[in-house]
RNA sequence: GGGCACUUAGCUCAGUGGUAGAGCGCUGCAUUCACAUUGCAGAUGUCGGGGGUUCAAGUCCCUCAGUGCCCACCA
C-alpha cells in the first residue's frame, strides 16, 4: 500500500467504477422503497460555486438510503435561469460592444442556448468531482422540450380552471433592463430624497391643500387627493375638488383611513397608475388611473410639453413650472425606502401592463395546509412561520416577463375580438372566441420560478415510463433557505394543483456558505470560491466532510482552510489505520473468505478492549442513523470523527499492538464497519480501503447499511 | 411595523435540564513504531447583562443590550 493517499487517482477511479456498474441509478435496488431527490437544478450561465457544494447533503442523505436498500433516485438537472442568464449574456454581449438590441429575438436566443451548452458541461464535470451519485441517465434541463410541454399544459389548465387572468395592473417595472418582476424579485434601498410640499389650489376658493410627496413628475397623473376622515383640519374639504396645477383637470378630495396624519402634511395626492398603495385606494374610490410614464422611462405623450423627457429632466421642469406660479411651498431632506431593481438598482417604476397573473389564493392555502397537517415537513422546523407568514399574505403571481431566454407563453391575442387564446403549446388556427384568422402570439415569456416551480413532476412525467408513478412524490427537497419562497413554496403550489399530491414529503434547508472572512460570496466582490479548487487542495472528501462537521445544518458558516486541513488530515488518519490493519497480511488479494471467520470471531469476545470498542461501533451506529433520519448531519460527522480518531485509532489500535493475532478480526470488523458508516461522507477514501479489506460485495456503496 | 436566527476558550463553532466540549492556535514531552497531515500530557471560559421556574439552567420562561438575515412597505 501506498505510504501516502492519493486522493486524485482514486477519485477519478472510483467514480468512474460506480457510474460504470450502474450504482447511480436506481434500478440497483429494484425491490426497495423508492426513495427520490431531485437536485435544485442549478443556473446553467456559471459555473458552480462552492455553496453549491453544499449539495452533499444530498449525496449524504441519498447514499445512505441506497445502503438502507432503497431504490434511491437523485435526478441531475440545470435551469435556464431566464432573466438571470439574460443579464449575464447581456455583460459578455457589451464586453465585445455590442447589446441585445443587435440581434433578432431568434439569432439572440440562439445565441444564448449555445452559452449555455457550454455552462452546462462544465458544471456536470464539477459534480462528478464532488462525488455525487447522481443518476446522469435522467438528466433534465428546463428547456427540454418535453419539459416545456409540460409546462404549456400546466398554463393551459390554470386557464381552463379560470385560475389566470390578463389583467392591467400595477407591475414592477425596470426601465433598464425592459421587463417587470415579481414582488419577490424587487429589493429596497435606503436613499437620501426630497419631500416636495406642493399646493393644489381649490377650485371653488383662493384657498389651497398642500401636498407633499417624493416624486412631483408623477402629479400630472394623479387623480384625487386623499386625507384621513378624522383630520380635522380638512374634514371641511372632503369631497371638494381642487384644480390639479399644469393640468386642466379638477380631482376630488377623498378621505381613506389609510392616510397617515403625521406624515406629510396629512394630505395625499393620489396617483393610482404610479404607486401600489395609490392603485388600491383608486381601485376602492372608483378613481381614473392616468398613465404618464413610458416603459422606457420617459414621459408619456399625454404629458404635453414634458412628453418625452426623462423622469429627472421631467421632474425639474415641473417643479420649475409650479415654482413659477408660486405653488411650491417648502422642500424638505427625506430619507425612505426606494424600490429598486435588484440586479441593476435602477428605481422600480410601477407602471399599468397588461400581464398574465395566477389567482393564487386556493394554492397557497392549501400549501399552507399540507405543512399544518404533517404531509409536508420542515427542517429545520422554526422556517415554518416564514413559510406560512408568505402564503398567508401572497399576492397574485405575475408570471410575465419581457425578455428573450425563456419559455414563451402559449397564448395568442386576437386581434379583432381582443380576446385571448391559449393552447398548450399548438399554434391555434383560429380564435377561440370569433374564430379570427388574425391572431398574434405573446412575445413575453414565463417567469423562471412558473417553469422551475413544476420541477419534480415535470422531470419524472418526462424520464422514464412509470418513473412520475414510482418516484412521485419525492422523499425530500433540499436548497438553501434562500429560496424557501421564491422555489420551494411554488412547487408546493404548483405541485398540488397539477397533481393532487404534494411534490415532496420534506423540506430540508441548509444555510449559506461564506467566505473565509464570513463575508457573503459574490461577483462584484471577487471572493467567489470554485469548489474545484478546493477539493483540488484538500481531496473531495475533506472538501464535503468540512461542510457538515463542526456547524450545526441549516446555519450559515464561513469556509475554513483550517477545517479543511483538519478534515484532510482525517483521511490521513484513515489511511493510516487501512495501511496498519493491512500491514498483517503477505497476500492481500485472497481474504474474502475470512469476512465469516471475523464475523464468528466477534461474537465469541472475552477481552474487555474488544467488548468495549464493539459496544462503543455499536453506539456509534446508533447514533449515525439517528442523526441523518433527523437531518442532523453535523451530529454524524462529529460522532464519527470521534470514534474513528480518538476511539478506535488512539485508543483501541493501540492496546491492540501487543495482542495483534488475536484482535486483527476485531480490527478488520470494525474498520470495515466504521468506513460504511462513514461512506455517505466521505465517499472515495471510504470505497478504497474498504475494497482492500476482506469484504463481501462489488462496492462499499451498494453494501448494506451496519445497523446496530 | 412584523418575523427568524445568533451572542459559549485567543479564533471558528458544537452542546435535544444532570460534574463545560471540538477543530485550529498555545505550552511541555515523545518519536527509527500505521500516521509529524503523529502521539501523550497541559493551560485557557462569571456560557452577552439582569430576573424567574427547577433538587438541578449554557440548555426552559421573562426582560434588556448587541449582531446578522428575511418579510411588508407609508405618499
Amino acid at each position: 500500500m501506498d505510504k501516502t493517499y492519493n486522493q486524485k487517482i482514486v477519485e477519478e477511479k472510483w467514480y468512474k467504477f460506480w457510474e460504470e456498474k450502474g450504482f447511480f441509478k436506481p434500478e440497483i435496488n429494484p425491490d426497495g422503497q423508492p426513495y427520490t431527490i431531485i437536485l435544485p437544478p442549478p443556473n446553467a450561465n456559471a459555473p458552480l460555486h462552492f455553496g453549491h457544494a453544499m449539495y452533499v447533503v444530498e449525496d449524504i442523505l441519498i447514499r445512505y438510503h441506497r445502503m438502507l436498500g432503497e431504490a434511491t433516485l437523485w435526478l441531475p438537472g440545470s435551469d435556464h435561469a431566464g432573466f438571470e442568464t439574460q443579464v449575464v449574456f447581456e455583460k459578455k454581449l457589451e464586453k465585445m460592444g455590442k447589446s441585445r438590441f443587435d440581434y433578432d429575438r431568434d439569432t439572440l436566443y440562439q445565441m444564448i442556448w449555445d452559452f449555455v451548452q457550454d455552462n452546462k458541461g462544465a458544471m456536470e464535470g464539477q459534480l462528478r468531482r464532488l462525488g455525487f451519485s447522481l443518476d446522469w441517465s435522467r438528466m433534465k434541463f428546463t428547456l427540454d422540450p418535453e419539459i416545456v410541454k409540460i409546462v404549456y399544459k400546466t398554463f393551459k389548465k390554470l386557464f381552463d380552471d379560470g385560475l389566470l387572468y390578463r389583467a392591467e395592473r400595477l407591475v414592477n417595472y425596470c426601465t433598464t433592463n425592459g421587463t417587470s418582476f415579481s414582488d419577490l424579485e424587487v429589493i429596497y434601498e435606503e436613499r437620501n430624497d426630497k419631500f416636495y410640499y406642493l399646493k393644489y389650489p381649490l377650485a371653488d376658493s383662493k384657498d389651497y391643500i398642500i401636498i407633499a410627496t417624493t416624486r412631483p413628475e408623477t402629479m400630472l397623473g394623479d387623480t384625487a387627493v386623499a386625507v384621513n376622515p378624522e383630520d380635522k383640519r380638512y374634514k371641511h374639504l372632503i369631497s371638494k375638488k381642487v384644480r390639479l396645477p399644469l393640468t386642466d383637470r379638477e380631482i376630488p378630495i377623498i378621505a381613506d383611513d389609510a392616510i397617515d396624519t403625521e406624515l406629510g402634511t396629512g394630505a395625499e395626492k393620489v396617483t393610482p397608475a404610479h404607486d401600489p398603495a395609490d392603485f388600491e385606494l383608486g381601485q376602492k374610490h372608483h378613481l381614473d388611473q392616468i398613465s404618464v410614464i413610458n416603459f422606457d422611462g420617459t414621459m408619456a405623450q399625454n404629458t404635453g410639453k414634458y412628453a418625452g423627457t426623462t423622469l429627472k429632466e421631467a421632474r425639474q421642469a415641473i417643479l420649475e413650472d409650479l415654482e413659477a406660479q408660486g405653488l411650491v411651498e417648502k422642500i424638505a431632506d427625506y430619507s425612505h425606502r426606494v424600490a429598486v431593481c435588484y440586479k441593476c438598482g435602477t428605481p422600480i417604476q410601477p407602471l399599468l401592463k397588461e400581464q398574465w397573473f395566477i389567482n393564487i389564493q386556493d394554492l397557497a392555502q392549501k400549501a399552507v395546509e399540507v405543512v399544518k397537517i404533517g404531509d409536508i415537513k420542515i427542517y429545520p422546523q422554526n422556517w415554518e412561520t416564514t413559510y406560512f407568514h408568505w402564503l398567508e399574505n401572497i399576492k397574485d403571481w405575475n408570471i410575465s416577463r419581457q425578455i428573450v431566454w425563456g419559455i414563451q407563453i402559449p397564448a395568442w391575442h386576437c386581434q379583432d375580438c381582443h380576446e385571448w387564446t391559449v393552447t398548450d403549446g399548438i399554434t391555434p388556427p383560429r380564435c377561440d372566441k370569433c374564430s379570427s384568422l388574425n391572431l398574434e402570439k405573446d412575445s413575453d415569456v414565463f417567469d423562471t420560478w412558473f417553469s422551475s416551480g413544476q420541477w419534480p413532476f415535470a422531470t419524472l412525467q418526462s424520464t422514464k415510463e412509470g418513473d412520475f408513478e414510482k418516484f412521485y412524490p419525492t422523499s425530500v427537497i433540499e436548497t438553501m433557505y434562500d429560496i424557501l419562497l421564491f422555489w420551494v413554496a411554488r412547487m408546493v403550489m404548483l405541485g398540488i394543483y397539477t397533481t393532487n399530491q404534494v411534490p415532496f414529503k420534506n423540506i430540508v434547508l441548509h444555510g449559506k456558505v461564506l467566505d473565509p472572512l464570513g463575508q457573503k460570496m459574490s461577483k462584484s466582490k471577487g471572493n467567489v470560491v470554485n469548489p474545484m479548487e478546493i477539493v483540488d487542495q484538500y481531496g473531495a472528501d475533506a472538501a464535503r466532510m468540512a461542510l457538515v462537521y463542526g456547524t450545526a445544518f441549516g446555519h450559515d458558516q464561513a469556509l475554513s482552510h483550517p477545517k479543511l486541513q483538519a478534515m484532510r488530515n482525517f483521511t490521513n488518519k484513515l489511511w493510516n489505520i487501512g495501511r496498519f490493519i493491512l500491514m498483517y497480511y503477505q497476500n492481500p488479494e485472497a481474504r474474502a473468505s475470512l469476512v465469516d471467520k471475523h464475523i464468528t470471531a466477534v461474537q465469541s469476545l472475552s477481552n474487555s478492549n474488544d467488548k468495549v470498542i464493539l459496544e462503543k461501533l455499536n453506539q456509534t451506529s446508533e447514533a449515525v442513523t439517528k442523526a441523518l433520519d433527523a437531518y442532523r448531519f453535523h451530529d454524524a460527522a462529529e460522532v464519527l470523527y470521534e470514534f474513528i480518531w480518538h476511539q478506535f485509532a488512539d485508543k483501541y489500535i493501540e492496546s491492540a499492538k501487543d495482542r495483534r493475532a488475536e484482535a486483527q478480526p476485531i480490527l478488520e470488523y470494525v474498520f470495515r464497519t466504521s468506513l460504511e458508516l462513514l461512506h455517505p461522507f466521505m465517499p472515495f477514501i471510504t470505497e478504497e480501503l474498504w475494497q482492500k479489506l476482506p469484504h463481501k460485495g462489488d462496492s462499499i456503496m451498494i453494501n448494506e447499511w451496519p445497523r446496530a
